[in-house]
DNA sequence: GAAACATCTTGCCATATGACAAGTTATGCT
DNA sequence: AGCATAACTTGTCATATGGCAAGATGTTTC
């Protein structure tokens, strides 16, 4: 049999299957459709989501005023915003579908329920926030370190569905250049 | 009465003056020399600190094999390096003392133990988690969206200690740029 | 299916930052 | 104090990316 998305992503040693069942109960499936609205501008976030199918796009303003896009959360990937969604405080961000697709969603409230009722699951939580603020700051590092065209390389790799149905324009912002520069560096690649 | 260290740093509604107690009993004092090694590639983290004074900084390996500063720790700020110490996994991270100072240490297993017993102090944990999350998020944007120049100037602005203490070559791999660079830089705006 | 609009590409030139190397200043060591 | 070493500055030139504007292509709407 193959692993329920659950196991997947709540995937901590401590977690047995009976705790793993409580949570899994506590998701409700969704459908979403292109240009739902998850979560926008000066809300406060009261759910997560597990994403299935279907890809998603956060963003904010930089202090300029421009779209700057955050990041993209696709099939098996938790979307949230942890901090208006644990900090209780609104958010600075938008969240909306790219694509159509389907989701389990999780609230608040519930999730809390298990957090202190499941030691595991809190450790599990813990780990998990660890691990993204790794993440963060390697990508830090990477926008530092690394061309333009490596990070965009870097995508293509790891995470074709962006590539393919993501606009330039999202792409070049999370990449932080310009629309015209991530054009040229895409014909750069093709003719290579 | 001025506020201690504990009541600045662990700053979490729900957590009562005897919780607080509990947990600043779990602290040691410690002083640091210059050069004092907190942690090391390969190594799992056991323990973090609150800087009562001094600079501490911490560098890694990037792909290249340069040395980047991944963060500066100064006066009141928590020394810890998350991923290590979480997950119990050995860090990237190299943290040493740039300047000599004091420290107040706490091991993992009490943590750990407060930190299951106080469902508040598991609660700050996270927030403290959230709200780390979120700069680190804001950190990328900017080094993104704004000039290597700016970017001096808000280290400048919010942590002028580390400008006073920090050898430039640090404050360079920190920023993302070259030695050189930084130096003009900073000629460019003393002139101004 | 044509107009209106958004998206993407391309050309030209400007600017920020890097690479490398030489020189200068500061620091540490005995 | 004097040497050795590390840290910093500066010059010259190279490169990546941005800014702006014109065109080209694709998409939506009525």
């Amino acid at each position: 049999m193959t692993k329920s998305i659950f196991e997947k992503i709540y995937n901590h040693l401590a977690l047995r299957k009976e705790d793993l069942d409580s949570i899994a109960n506590a998701h409700e499936q969704i459908d979403f459709q292109k240009g739902h609205v998850f979560l926008e501008n000066g809300k406060v976030a009261n759910e997560y989501y597990l994403i299935q199918s279907g890809l998603v796009r956060s963003w904010l303003y930089d202090y300029n005023g421009d779209e700057i896009t955050t990041e993209f959360y696709g099939d098996g990937e938790i979307l949230i915003e942890v901090s208006s969604l644990f900090q209780r405080i609104p958010t600075k961000e938008n969240i909306v579908a790219l694509t159509a697709g389907t989701a389990l969603r999780i609230d608040f409230d519930k999730f809390q329920e298990l957090y202190h009722k499941i030691p595991a699951f809190n450790e599990w939580g813990r780990a998990w926030m660890s691990n993204q603020l790794f993440m963060s700051k390697q990508r830090t590092i990477d926008m530092l370190t690394r061309s333009a065209a490596d990070r965009y390389l870097a995508i293509l790799k790891h995470k074709p569905l962006i590539i393919k149905e993501a606009p330039l324009k999202h792409i070049a912002s999370y990449l932080g250049i310009t629309n015209s520069s991530l054009s040229r560096i895409r014909k750069e690649i093709f003719s290579a």
